[in-house]
RNA sequence: GGGCGAAUGGCGGAAUUGGUAUACGCGGCGGACUUAAAAUCCGCUGGUCUAAACAACCUUGUGGGUUCAAGUCCCACUUCGCCCACCA
């Protein structure tokens, strides 16, 4: 008999299949096209790994499984071949990249085909080939074209002995991978240009198309969170002016008499109160017009300054404007009190006013047409615009704010603050002036809570801010200095690795928009440079790590979400006789001083803490607190009050008596002097007290919200609260919910310029050009006179010039930069003398299009013709070990990308993904060459358990996304298998041949001969048709592991049917054809050799996949579990068709079952078809 | 810290989605063939109890729950893995 030897057969079928082009994929084949194929290989001069072989093989299986069910099946190959190993390589040896991927990329061909992996060799292509990386260049070109790169300045390692950036995998312990001996420096970060693709104009997009892709969650949510939306607003703070200069004050009197004698001398003497400078000249008296007379008169008598805010009102605010135009330096602040504005003077309605006329302020006939831009160049801060008295105007300046906001937003959005109002005006203009009184620098933070704005007591930079510099003071500069210094020699990993808050005070301060207080800047490395706007509010009560920087260095924490409870209709909700309120409250955990501790007793439902709302009339919460403790308790007579615990909140509703409380209470602890009561008349007399122990407090009490308090008293509430709640010491936000308060708070300050909503993305721009020699050059040629010019698309590819010397040039640039006669060009545009891009394009774009290469690999005109791209994208099967992230976005962007541009109908490149686990040692360590534990697959082959052996083991050992460690004893195993289908297959071959011809032609043809001789060999059909089913879908899954097992299963049961003879030979050759057919996408060499043992002249490899039969699908008769109670207690065999009754009666026959139903009754029987029944007795 | 997932014999793993837990393979034990070994073939192989078998009971990380029935669903906890990570 044949014994089964892979060494002999598998050379043998790889060169048929060579010579036969059997894996050959005919693009423009009308059959349904089927395109599967792992990521990219890495030529090194290592060879394939133990890694190569699972990922391949996992693309390979699909391939063939989809080419024998009939599909167009094309499984490619070709090369990553452009990288920084090759390079350094080079460096050190000399030998040129290009020699090195000549002499190393042949082997891997050896090795490909020794793995039996069905590559179409015909489409074989490498990215280091002129012919792919032209168009690698063109997909550069054309982005430029389009309008998505550009080139920004960003830190980069720098090696000072090499004069050249450093990629993260060259910086070895802080040191040059060349310069790391004991006396080279520590690399540091240099500022360097680069090129960027803007990918973060499609972050969007590609995250919605995430969630309808077909690949596994694990990878879609890596994905997302690469992407990494999140949705806030960047809010503006304006940095305080330095407390060393003080604001004066030019007030100018506007011709009404009423405001001159009340307006204009209270609001002087209310600033020279405060200490201010004020001068508030008597101007000549003339009738309107506004006239020079009156603008020289000021000039002459008044001093201005850059600390000078100039107010006007009415018709003085005319004279402001002309006096600022003619002063030759900029003031502090405009302020224009109830000004006088054009519409309302001329009488007409203003609704009627042309909307494209620019707005002005107008005043009588002599009309002052503002330059804009000229008075917020002149007005350092703010101008303010100020409706103070008369109301009636309110409309105009509601009509003028919006249009005069919109012509200055662009440069002065922060500029603008509008009031209005009546009585308290003066106060409000005095803020106006004083509080947002700011420099001319703005601060703004990108924040997800905008709702605790009010708790923001400080900014945080990072060291990278732009900002830093100028805003430092000089007696921080040097501190702040060394902190930057610091900070730019940690890597990113460094920085991460010490979680400690390190941080420096600048010596600045800023404004919060929200309550104008003056809050700190810091800079501290846990805010990145890279996300939002580099810049944070800092709310250290509601934020981890805020909370631990103020904890750190001392900096005020302010609560300003409650956490809250919400009682609803059926619970007891809080009450005290109010409903519908909205309101503050204190409450007293009082105590005695020894442990033991008073609540309030109103009945049983009521047990509480003392405490009530503040009113008005208290002037502040200690004096609330004494008052309610007196009306309801008696006492007066209080040693101490401290805080106990932070705000809590509670939102009760009742809908059966529309009652709607929202209270948020501050909760103190309350020492006792002495515990007589000194009032004996307490409120309503319904009030009674008790006092209990400190284990008992928590028991008594019914109110939740309380509870939680009492938690937080014994406790103490380490954690910071970040979740939703209720807006406390917030302003005019106070007892709102907080997301809804987030909105609010940002429309509000939107109003003002100050805030706007914002999508923030985590992905950035992709840096797509790094200063190497081996890449695809950037087509760029800087000139002089034109600047950057795109190399002309004809001109395409820009041909990597052979060197001798590898190393970067030293000045910063590539190698290329020694390539003089590549280097100097003509300026395509001027003809003038031009030079060269030396940077080279990331490997990244390499790799993703490169499956749109696979399709037209020879294509001279183009990087992909769009019908033969149509027809075969998406890729129907991808799957890979690594990348799982930024080399699937690039792909994923790419292809969108020439969607865009209709060059293909798909946006999305993969159909179908699968991240396959990886191969370990079998102690679950990597396999690494310095260990040389590594597991040689081409070794395996060479100990003579083949290729087959070894693919079916890799298949077979675990599901294919689990990490699976290298068993010595798996391919032996799987080897074992294919052995006994080997031998069971020789068997039968040899039992045909002993037979007489004429008999096995009728036998194997003849159905109704078979049917007399009784040859249907029903329990073999019964047995292989269930196992074609489960291995078709198993595969269509990717369930490998369970497709060869049923398969192993089934060579058992042949074996053991094989006890009764091979007599049934049609039905053994079906089986046996069908098993070898399964077997083949994990041991094709196997498969083909006993597909023509068997008598078939073409080769098993395509349209050879087997059909099941319904008809062998279903036994005759089916077991059924019986069980009792719920346990299993016998089976019964009973026909397939046995309807309900019948199988219970059958089942109470039974045996085994009688014994347990004896003496009892049977309360229930369950039944379920085809599997079981459960008798419930008692 | 965040997200996702996992936990089943001596080991890798299976379980049709709530219905006979431990398929298949490895390892181990026994037997056949052989002078012998390898290879091959045929058995057995979760635990307690037992010389062995039957029977019984227990068993899917731990503890509860839902259900006639839970590896599978729910709650809490423990441990592990992976990915992301001071992302505001």
């Amino acid at each position: 008999m044949k014994r089964y030897n892979p060494k002999e057969i598998e050379p043998k079928w790889q060169q048929i299949w060579d010579e036969q082009q059997t894996y050959h994929a005919d693009l423009a084949s009308d059959k349904p096209k089927y395109f599967a194929m792992s990521m990219f290989n890495y030529p090194s001069g290592h060879g394939i790994h133990i890694g190569h072989a699972m990922n391949y093989t996992i693309s390979d299986v699909m391939a063939r499984f989809k080419r024998q069910q009939g599909y167009e099946s094309y499984h490619p190959v070709g090369w990553d071949a452009f990288g920084l190993p090759a390079e350094n390589y080079a460096i050190k040896t000399g030998v040129s990249p290009q020699e090195s991927m000549a002499s190393i990329i042949p082997g891997y061909h050896a090795q490909y085909k020794a793995m039996g992996w069905s590559n179409d060799w015909s489409k074989e292509i490498a990215t280091c080939d002129p012919e792919y990386y032209k168009w690698t260049q063109w997909i550069f070109w054309k982005m430029y074209e389009q309008g998505m790169v550009y080139q920004d300045e960003r830190l980069q390692w720098w090696c000072t002995k090499c004069q050249t950036v450093l990629s993260n995998e060259q910086v070895i312990d802080g040191k040059c991978w060349r310069h790391d001996a004991a006396d080279d420096p520590e690399v540091g970060k240099k500022a360097v240009k680069q090129w960027f693709f803007r990918i973060t104009d499609y972050a969007n997009e590609m995250l919605e198309a995430t969630h309808d892709l077909d690949w596994s969650e694990a990878v879609k949510t890596a994905q997302i969170n690469w992407i990494g939306k999140s949705e806030g607003a960047e809010v503006t703070f304006a940095l305080a002016n330095d407390h060393e200069s003080r604001p004066n004050f030019v007030i100018l009197h506007g011709f009404t008499g009423h405001a001159n004698a009340h307006f204009i001398p209270r609001l002087k003497s209310d600033l020279e109160s405060r200490g201010y400078q004020v001068q508030a000249p008597q101007m000549p008296n003339t009738d309107n017009p506004v006239e020079a007379e009156q603008v020289n008169y000021v000039l002459e008598n008044c001093t201005f300054d850059k600390d000078t805010v100039l107010i006007g009102h009415s018709l003085g605010g005319a004279v402001a404007i002309k006096v600022l135009e003619k002063l030759d330096h900029p003031i502090e602040s405009l302020v224009l009190v109830a000004p006088v504005v054009e519409p309302a003077f001329r009488g007409e309605n203003y609704k009627n006013e042309n909307p494209n006329r620019p707005p002005r302020l107008f005043v009588d006939t002599f009309d002052i047409s503002y330059d804009y831009d000229q008075i917020v160049a002149k007005t350092k801060s703010r101008i303010v615009l100020s409706d103070a008295m008369e109301v009636k105007r309110k409309p105009y300046l509601d009509y003028l704010a919006p249009k005069i906001d919109a012509a200055l937003h662009e440069t002065t959005a922060a500029k603008i603050h509008f009031t209005s109002g009546n009585e308290p005006f003066i106060l409000e203009v005095l803020d106006s002036c004083l509080l947002t009184r700011a420099s001319d620098k703005n601060i703004t933070v990108f924040t997800t809570r905008p709702d605790t704005l009010y708790g923001a007591t400080f900014l945080v930079l990072a060291p990278e801010h732009e900002l830093v510099r100028s805003i430092t003071t000089d007696e921080q500069r040097s501190e702040i200095e060394a902190y930057i210094t610091e900070a730019e020699k940690k890597s990113e990993v460094e920085r991460q690795e010490s979680k400690d808050k390190t941080g420096v005070f600048t010596g600045a301060y800023a404004v919060n928009p929200v309550n104008n207080q003056n809050i700190p800047i810091w800079i501290a490395d846990y805010v990145l440079t890279g996300y939002g706007t580099g810049a944070i509010m800092a709310v250290p009560a509601h934020d981890e790590r805020d909370n631990e920087f103020a904890q750190k260095f001392d900096l005020p924490i302010t609560q300003v979400i409650a956490p809250y409870i919400v009682y609803d209709d059926e619970e007891f909700a809080p009450r005290d006789g109010l409903d519908n309120l909205k309101r503050r409250t204190v409450d007293a955990i009082i105590t005695d001083g020894n442990n033991n501790y008073l609540l309030e007793t109103e009945d049983e439902k009521n047990v509480h803490f003392v405490g009530g709302g503040v009113d008005k009339t208290d002037a502040d919460d200690i004096a609330a607190l004494r008052r309610e403790i007196a009306e309801e308790v008696g006492f007066t007579n209080i040693a101490s009050i401290k805080m106990a615990a932070p705000y809590n909140a509670a939102h009760a509703y009742r809908k059966t008596k529309n009652v709607n409380q929202v209270t948020w209470g501050q909760f103190y602890e309350v020492t006792l002097g002495s515990l007589a009561q000194e009032r004996s008349e307490i409120e309503d007399g319904k009030h009674s007290i008790m006092w209990v122990t400190k284990e008992e407090v928590a028991a008594k009490l019914t109110w939740k919200g309380h509870a939680t308090a009492w938690n937080h008293y014994i406790n103490g509430s380490s954690e910071v609260f970040h979740q939703e709640g209720l807006m406390v010491n917030s302003g005019e936000y106070d007892g709102m919910e907080s997301a809804k308060a987030r909105e609010q708070i940002v429309q509000d300050l939107e109003g003002k310029g100050l805030a706007k909503f914002v999508t923030n993305f985590r992905i950035r721009d992709w840096s797509v050009a790094r200063q190497r020699y081996w890449g695809a050059p950037v087509p760029i040629i800087n000139c002089p006179v034109d600047g950057q010019v795109l190399v002309p698309e004809q001109d395409l590819p820009v041909v990597l010039p052979e060197l001798k010397d590898f190393a970067p040039s030293g000045d910063g640039r590539s190698a290329l930069a020694r390539a003089t006669d590549w280097l100097k060009v003509d300026c395509p545009k001027c003809g003038g003398p031009a030079e060269r891009e030396t940077d080279t394009l990331d490997t990244y774009i390499c790799s993703s299009w490169y499956f749109l290469r696979y399709l037209d690999p020879h294509n001279s005109q183009a990087a992909f013709g769009s019908n033969v791209a149509n027809k075969w994208m998406p890729v129907d099967f991808y799957n890979g070990g690594d990348h799982a992230t930024a080399h699937m976005i690039y792909a994923r962007f790419v292809t969108r990308f020439f969607h865009k541009l209709g060059l293909l109908a798909e946006p999305e490149p993969f159909k179908k993904f699968l991240f396959n686990g990886k191969v370990t040692a079998s102690d679950g360590t990597m396999f690494s060459k310095s260990k040389g534990n590594g597991v040689d697959p081409l070794e395996i082959i060479g100990q003579g358990y083949g290729a087959d052996a070894l693919r079916t083991y890799l298949m077979f050992a675990a599901p294919l996304e689990l990490w699976m460690r290298w068993d010595a004893q798996g391919v032996p195993g799987t080897y074992r298998f294919l052995n006994r289908v080997w031998n069971l297959t020789q068997e039968f071959c040899e039992f045909l041949q002993g037979q007489d011809s004429s008999f096995v032609a009728k036998a194997m043809k003849d159905k109704e001969s078979r049917e007399q001789d009784g040859l249907q060999g029903v329990e073999v059909l019964q047995a292989v048709h269930p196992v074609i089913r489960k291995v078709t879908s198993d595969l269509e899954q990717q369930k490998y592991n369970t497709a060869i097992a049923s398969m192993m299963e089934l060579t058992n049961t042949l074996y053991t049917l094989k006890k009764n003879g091979f007599t049934n030979m049609f039905a053994w050759q079906f089986a046996l054809e069908s098993l070898a057919a399964m077997i083949a996408p994990f041991a094709p060499h196997t498969a083909d050799e006993l597909w023509h043992d068997l008598g078939r002249t073409t080769s098993v490899q395509r349209d050879s996949w087997p059909l099941f039969d319904e008809q062998y699908l279903a036994r005759d008769t089916i077991t059924l579990a019986v069980q009792v109670n719920g346990k299993l207690r016998g089976t019964i065999e009973v026909p397939a068709d046995t309807d309900q009754p019948a199988s219970v009666e059958a089942a109470k026959q039974n045996d085994k079952i009688v014994a347990y139903l004896d003496g009892h009754e049977i309360i229930k029987t369950i039944f379920v078809p085809g599997k079981l029944i459960n008798f419930v007795v008692r």
